[in-house]
RNA sequence: GGCCCGGUAGUUCAGAUGGUUAGAAUGCCAGCCUGUCACGCUGGAGGUCGACGGUUCGAGUCCGUUCCGGGUCGCCA
């Protein structure tokens, strides 16, 4: 198609300090406008748009090139930057134009399934179909740049303070312990299979027994479980370790590095130290344990005055040892119809929660779903207890406790992203520390909330034994605007301690050394008191780009199925390949 | 596995109550056009209404099944 033009500018640098100049740019065409004996045409590289003008001073054979220019058509141009006739306020290139001498078409296109442009409204399959397409868009290149520069800050902070970035395997042992392990097979060891690792977990402790004392790594993870908007099978985590320190230190560490990031990334100077706040104030005050405190609206306990009734709902949720709670939407008494109360009731059934009680306050005074069980006065103290102004709503849910919080925690954000009370362009960092060790499993046993290597908190180390259900974790997550962005926690470097876990969660010495063998083994000689965390990268990015979907910040994702819609993975093996591994 | 929303030109969508040849915008193609920038004007092409089955004189529309996409609950130590 001819020769390559090399690259003076890139098309989105343009800029009146150029006029004059002979410059060569290289791009796709966003769109030709084509008038006559004038072609204007637009074209786009990952820095944004410029416009090309051809005029009748460039050669006829050009100007011919020129007017069969169409959409995505590759192409090189050289010219001179001269100042526009008229400006272009909207882009930034807007006050000059190329004015062509030179046309080489590098590669032409066929009409492209989806739109090159930010507000396209696509069908997400097709955009994941056509991701190389979706990926010129100006978002796209914009998150992926921010994505690659989280990274770097993320590198350029932990290696400045000791951190030792350390590949671990990809290929490792199942353990059929928390999410689903992908599965590889093995050509050399027929019938045994290796895992793609959740988490780099046991080899960075390993790491610490092996005296690397502070590690990171920017680690794929794999889980094979169903997605979600934030929730991918393949993803990347922010991974590290650090030997000879408590949960203040490592804290104290990640807030350095929250306050740098949002420096570099958003110009924001975060105030240190970040808050913390316990799991059970975390979940009694906003029914969650990834709280978004961005806004109000928290929940109110009102078992103590719902107890004594005649409404069965209320009186019996408390006595079956569970609770009365609420939340007051401000000034939603308006804006929520009855029919809109009634969806909302039929959203918190995925909750478990069998109905919803609400009450309107008003100017003439309170109206309620359960008006009939209860007089004047004790509406005038529910409305004192939630602090009601005429025009709210409450919403109550009855219930056992992870039911009520369940909800409540669901309507909380639900209405307060209806009613606009979410501040834009604010991020609220918060700590959410002593987590349960343990967490009932449905079968009435228990299972480790975290990973059983998760340090108990000492006070309650007594309770081991007897409640464990009651013992703290040294664990803390990390959340940011309502989402856990990160967790970690002190690890457990006894050995006999190690052992009166795996003893409590039920399982035998046998089990534990198949499962974990070999860092039982690690540890039986001299491992430093350790500890560290795990950021969600694509979801901290997301966060910070204001996006809705983690695929919006990673270049290749896969589709609800799990397939990658560009190859179409996963496909079928050859019969070879199967008989290599022994599975035909 | 459950629930919710969706599937109609290349794309985004509209098509009350079933009724002539299924529309719009945009994109695409052709012609005209020297200052456009969402250029404009004229003309044109473009559809198995996701698939299958049923009800009906007649189905994009109603019913059933199924496939696909998204969201969500379960799940995610």
């Amino acid at each position: 198609m001819g020769e390559l033009l090399k690259r003076t500018m890139y098309c989105g640098e343009a800029r009146p300090s150029d006029i004059g100049a002979e410059a060569v740019v290289n791009g796709w065409v966003q769109r030709s406008r084509r008038l006559g004996g004038l072609v204007f045409c637009d074209l786009r590289d990952k820095t944004g748009l410029v416009q090309i003008v051809f005029d009748e001073d460039v050669p006829a054979e050009v100007f011919e090139k020129a007017e069969s220019l169409r959409g995505e058509f590759v192409v090189g141009v050289r010219g001179t930057v001269r100042e526009r006739e008229s400006k272009n306020e909207a882009l930034p290139t807007g006050a000059v134009e190329i004015s062509a001498r030179e046309l080489v078409i590098y590669s032409e296109a066929e009409t492209p399934p989806i739109y090159i442009k930010d507000d396209d409204k696509v069908d997400e399959n097709l955009r994941l179909k056509y991701r190389y397409l979706d990926l010129r868009k100006p978002k796209m290149q914009r998150n992926l740049t921010f994505r690659a520069e989280v990274c770097r800050i993320t590198r350029e902070y932990f290696a400045g303070r000791g951190f030792t970035e350390v590949e671990t395997p990809v290929l490792i042992k199942p353990t059929p312990e928390g999410a689903r392990d992908y599965l590889v097979p093995s050509r050399v060891n027929n019938g045994h299979y290796y895992a793609l690792p959740q988490s780099p977990q046991m080899y960075k402790q390993l790491l610490m027994a092996g005296g690397t004392d502070r590690y990171f790594q920017i680690v794929k993870c794999f889980r094979d479980e169903d997605l979600r908007a934030d929730r991918q099978p393949e993803f990347t985590q922010i991974d590290l370790e650090m030997s000879f320190v408590d949960a203040d230190e490592v804290i104290r560490v990640q807030e350095g590095f929250l306050a740098k990031l949002m420096k570099e990334t958003k110009g924001i100077d975060l105030p240190l130290p970040l808050p913390r706040m316990c799991y059970r104030e975390a979940m009694g005050r906003f029914g969650s344990d990834k709280p978004d405190t961005r806004f109000g609206m928290e929940l109110v306990d009102i078992s103590d005055i719902a107890a004594d009734s005649e409404f069965g709902v209320f009186a019996n949720a408390v006595a079956g040892g569970g609770s009365v709670r609420g939340i007051c939407a401000p000034g939603a008494s308006d804006s929520f119809s009855r029919k809109d109360i009634d969806k909302l009731t039929e959203a918190c059934r995925s909750y478990g929660a069998k109905g919803l009680s609400w009450m309107r306050v008003t100017d003439e005074g309170v109206s309620a779903s359960f008006s009939k069980f209860f007089d004047d006065a004790f509406f005038e103290r529910l409305s004192s207890l939630f602090g009601a102004k005429a025009g709210d709503l409450i919403l109550i849910a009855a219930d056992r406790d992870k039911v009520v919080f369940d909800t409540l925690g669901y309507l909380r954000c639900e209405l307060a992203e209806r009613l606009g009370l979410i501040p834009e362009d604010r991020y609220d960092f918060l700590w959410v520390a002593d987590f349960p060790l343990f967490e009932e499993t449905d079968e009435g046993g228990i299972s480790p909330k975290h990973h059983p290597f998760t340090a108990p908190n000492p006070e309650d180390m007594g309770l081991l034994g007897t409640e464990p259900l009651k013992v703290r974790a040294l664990a803390y997550d990390i959340v940011l605007n309502g989402s856990e962005i990160g967790g970690g926690s002190i690890r457990i470097h006894d050995r006999e301690l190690q052992r009166r876990m795996f003893e409590v969660l039920g399982m035998t010495e046998r089990e534990a050394q198949g499962k974990f063998g070999f860092l039982l083994e690690a540890f039986r000689y001299g491992v430093p008191p350790h500890g560290g965390l795990a950021y969600g990268l694509d979801r901290l990015v997301m966060i910070l780009l204001g996006e809705k979907s983690i695929r919006e910040t990673i270049a290749f994702p896969k589709n609800q199925a799990a397939e990658d819609p560009v190859s179409g993975a996963p496909g079928e093996a050859s019969a070879e390949q199967l008989a290599e591994l022994g599975l035909d």
